[in-house]
DNA sequence: ACTATCATGTAAGTAGTTACATGATTTG
DNA sequence: CAAATCATGTAACTACTTACATGATAGT
């Protein structure tokens, strides 16, 4: 349940609404996390239940609204929380599952979807890069890094260093399945072969 | 539901039970996937109730057991699953959403967070790269590579480049923190710092 | 005798998605 | 005046996990 510690991290910089909540994450850590409007406010209950937030209700520009902050304990389960060692989480890929199955089908297939992923792949690369680029100069004029900043810099790396990591894997398949097509003629035998 | 078609995709090579596609699973893709026999067994209900494979009860070494077998609407499901494009998966990370959130802890525990996470992962890049090795021998001695060790070994190297790239990662975050507190020496100000 | 492995499940709970429902306010 | 945005939710469903239940066989 990480959607309660980020919901608590957030908090923690303001109070404010589950609305907001959504758009905090959408523009943050929308990269690697991202929750619906309708797991945010069942959640937002359960967590004022627990005692970790507080809630007003409000009438803000002639809305209902209502602005959630964090408690004293709210706080103490975040930093309690953040300090826990992590594990790595194991990958769950439904991509590599259908590559390991994917000598079922003919390689020129398996090929083109690399292609389709390595195009999909670059757009999201550019969309970290523009990212990053503002908040270096967002933090270069004020001429010193927050130490927010800091974290939220290597949160974005792992995303462009990922991504990288990925298009070039993707370019090696596509290379060996090339090669594997020449090896292969009048050495292997297709028993089975649907194409 | 990419457990169905993982199941179809162990039934293609050969009929088993239920058990025996759970060491399947295990000792081929555990790396990127994993289900639990509470799943695979309602699954595999399921999954003859839709028609894509049928049963057989029999009794081998004295056990009662429950033979699957993939049949020809089966093998139709799997192929066109094989041949659908495949999007690019969004990331879903607790590690950088905690990260994220780390100015709030100090930086010692985070560094140290960090040297865990590097040790996990060695210790998985290891047993990674020994089960290439094994199947790299097992083909080098049949003379030539088998269609499916072709596509068995790219979702390896994945395994593999993913493992690396993390580590690269966690290194230079590690580096990162610690010239940042050299930086920091009485330039930035730290206001709500718990420690 | 006991422990591990083989073998098949059910039941309850968690995390998350998708669809539905409602209504106000703001912008083009 | 229509569409987008603000704002809060419920209900049903999916995928998956954890705990429980049962019983046979094989090896130490």
């Amino acid at each position: 349940m990480s959607l309660k510690y980020a919901l608590l991290g957030f908090l923690n910089y303001e109070s404010m609404t589950g609305y907001q909540l959504k758009k905090y994450f959408d523009e943050s850590v929308g990269g690697f996390w991202n929750a619906s409007l309708s797991q945010i406010y069942p959640t937002l209950n359960s967590m004022y239940e627990e005692g970790v937030v507080t809630s007003e209700e409000v009438q803000l520009d002639s809305l209902n609204k209502k602005i959630y902050s964090i408690t004293a304990k709210g706080k103490e389960e975040l930093l309690k929380w953040l300090e826990e060692p992590t594990e790595i989480q194991p990958l769950r890929s439904t991509l590599l599952l259908k590559l390991y199955f994917s000598s079922n089908i003919s390689k020129e297939i398996v090929i083109s979807q690399f292609e389709s992923l390595i195009k999909q792949s670059r757009l999201k690369l550019e969309i970290y890069e523009k990212g990053i680029e503002h908040l270096r100069k967002e933090h270069l004029s004020t001429g010193y890094m927050k130490q927010e900043a800091l974290y939220w810099n290597l949160t974005a790396d792992y995303g462009v260093k990922h991504q990288e990591a990925f298009i070039k894997w993707c370019e090696e398949c596509i290379l060996k399945l090339k090669n594997a097509e020449k090896d292969a003629e009048g050495r292997v035998t297709f028993e089975d072969n649907n194409y």
